[in-house]
DNA sequence: TTGGAATGTCAACAAAGCTGACGTATTATG
DNA sequence: CATAATACGTCAGCTTTGTTGACATTCCAA
């Protein structure tokens, strides 16, 4: 922009209003993207991508808690047992109660939820590795810099908890 | 997975599944970050993310068309039309016959538009100044970098085609 | 034994997307 | 000039995914 005038000769010009905003929309626009092949597999099926995000998410932790869960997926009970009874009734999620504690389920997928949850991650990780593969190893670690210096705290300890955990 | 040493020694350990995992585990936070902000502005008011859309990218394309402002949303002209005539009633947003062609409706943010704007962009600009900052320039650009490069074709026509109007 | 925690469920509602159908200008084209 | 296509608006109805609020059940722990 010719306006980068305004900051030009020093060392913030990555921090202009119009830098942040081309970021905004790169967001804006790479979200559509990152959801998109998924979202074309599951408009097939009776499912959508709050079903994604459970089946990604219990693949992820087995066993975890529906509380848990709900925390990280930052929904309501209510809303995340909508979709969880239609993943239990499907079979593609078990629901088992707690040893320890009785109160809690323990959620694990199914062989067909596995099969589910491959298939999807197998698409969206298709277009995040084209992405890697384009924009190289040291780019990778900026993007990831960015992104985990944009969650919010609480955000960002459910991602940290989640790295932990194999990573 | 443990199985990272299926690539371990070589210099592709960044695109190993758990490398892209951990990638969209980032996008999936750092987006609830993203939006957290103007989020909760718009609570207080009537309004929604797809008024902030609406919003944003009017005021970035000033006398944009509907049907531009269509293709770069990507929603249907119905549900496009429910925001804007929302926000064309509460002042928000003006409407003009088109010139040339009459047919068309050029779009331009009132006072109280740009207000609400500036409210909104700031909030998420705030937020992404602080990661930015906290990333440094070189990871700024592997950002953009990766973002671009998750985009679809059409997306990044989009993109990249705003880019171009004040970039 | 009693209080609180974890879970499930019912009802009602809202935001924001979708399809399909139709109407009305306006412009483009044969 | 007649007709087709385009741009826009609107009505009706539906879906997904979120929300509150209320209430029941089960069960751990003090």
């Amino acid at each position: 922009m010719e306006g980068s005038g305004r900051e030009s000769g020093n060392a913030l010009l990555f921090l202009t209003d119009e830098q942040l905003r081309k970021g905004i929309e790169a967001m804006f626009f790479a979200y559509r993207g990152f959801t998109a092949d998924p979202d074309r597999i599951l408009a097939d099926m009776a499912y959508g991508r709050a079903h994604h995000r459970a089946v990604h998410f219990i693949h992820r932790s087995p066993g975890t808690t529906v509380n848990n869960l709900l925390a990280i997926l930052g929904v309501t009970k209510q809303s995340l047992n909508r979709v969880l009874r239609a993943l239990v009734e499907d079979g593609l999620v078990r629901s088992e109660v707690g040893k320890r504690d009785k109160r809690e389920r323990h959620l694990h997928l199914t062989e067909a939820g596995e099969a589910l949850e491959r298939q999807l991650s197998d698409a969206q990780r298709d277009r995040m590795r084209a992405a890697y593969r384009a924009a190289g190893p040291e780019a990778v670690t900026g993007f990831r810099q960015v992104l985990e210096a944009m969650m919010d705290d609480e955000m960002r300890k459910r991602y940290d908890a989640l790295k932990d955990l194999k990573g």
